[in-house]
DNA sequence: CTAGCCCTCTTTGTATACAATAGGGATGCG
DNA sequence: CGCATCCCTATTGTATACAAAGAGGGCTAG
């Protein structure tokens, strides 16, 4: 693998699973000897990582990574809530019944899966990811993709925050559930509002998780 | 300004204006030595283009300007559709009426200046610039603002190919109106609405634009 | 005569050296 | 005593040298 890659890679990883804590500053010395990489490919990981705006240039104090704030997580669900309504009526327009049906199944036993301790949940995870590929492949259209890639990666980070919220994953199941059915029938319009129920609720939740952790925060 | 920066816009301008046409294939050296700047610099450039999906690795050739088929028009307005229609329902929620009140009064006078000749057209197309920012201002969500800037990149290339038809150019103003008044009477679904009505139009246009510039140049 | 392999040359990827710029601290002046 | 300015240093930005990988062509063998 390309060092640039490697090093995206890496600084991903730690940006999003939180290793990197938001107002880290990246210094290209210190990072580069940390990833053992050296600064040329270094520097392209970061400036990749700018433009999908998990670093920012702080005056004054280079490049830190970007802070996620109540108004964040309402914004990203100001772009996140038309592209997976349109994600979803696409999907029901043009995806293969037989594959969302297999998914459906699997959504079903969801509840199971989210009772089984860590490793379940880690699993439910997994599927969810492999139905966002299905509908991926099912729109079939790169630019919305794109976009819906780049806001899964926000989110990913925000979902940090609401970990392990037994109840909250059981209803997003169920929610996902519906919208997996639309698709299956083929109602797009249908899709288009399960999707609407499930953005509010999520929105929701992750504002609610956001808040009572910068409260224990404060506490801590 | 830094060197990579004056490359990326310098590349970024050739691809948008046409005058690196689509397939063309950028080798570091040739490219560097054309916009004065060393392979370093150039390279960042590169990489940020690549990110916003205008060039692309193509197998054996090194990196190329992306194609742009009617395909690829089809899905930009996929992505595009949901996009626009969210950034008027949030104008509408919460623009300025007296901002887009001038706006329109402009709009209203937008036949003028269609019919102006060259310099009239350029002002037109200035004018929807100002309305874009003007809509960006207005739903002040940096993510959205984010994807839209995206898609009106795509679109710059995209326009490039119905240059001229001051029919369409007419008929869009009146369109345009449309929204903006829906955005002054803080009607956010009149707003959507009127969106939709544009952004079908526009495909439509597009569409028909590249089919014709095809044909153009298969005789040519 | 053709197909496959190897060699070479071009091009990309990485490291490092050098340049410039921006911040912080100390010092001097108001 | 406070503020501004200048200098030093740390860090980013750029150029170039070096390494590696890959494409094209030529040569050889079947």
């Amino acid at each position: 693998m390309r060092a640039s890659e490697k090093a995206y890679r890496a600084l991903l990883d730690d940006i999003v699973n939180g290793s990197l804590a938001p107002g880290t500053a990246l210094a290209e010395v210190e990072q580069s000897a940390r990833l053992g990489v050296s600064r040329t490919p270094l520097r392209e990981a970061l400036s990749q990582l700018r433009k999908d705006g998990l670093i920012e240039q702080q005056r004054g104090r280079g490049l830190t990574v970007t802070q996620i704030s109540l108004d964040d997580i309402v914004e990203l669900y100001e772009l996140r809530q038309p592209l997976e309504q349109q994600a979803a009526k696409l999907a029901a327009q043009r995806g293969d019944a037989v594959v969302f049906s297999q998914l459906a199944v699997e959504f079903r036993n969801a509840d199971n899966l989210i009772n089984s301790g860590e490793s379940g949940i880690r699993s439910y995870y997994a599927l969810n990811e492999r139905l966002d590929r299905a509908i991926e492949d099912a729109i079939d259209s790169a630019y919305l993709v794109a976009a819906l890639k780049s806001v899964h990666l926000h989110l990913a980070r925000i979902r940090r925050l609401s970990r392990g919220d037994i109840g909250r994953l059981k209803q997003a199941a169920i929610e996902t559930l519906v919208i997996i059915e639309a698709i299956v029938d083929h109602n797009p319009d249908l899709a288009a509002s399960a999707t609407q129920v499930h953005m509010q609720q999520s929105l929701r939740n992750s504002l609610e998780a956001a808040r009572s952790l910068q409260v224990t925060e404060r506490v801590a």
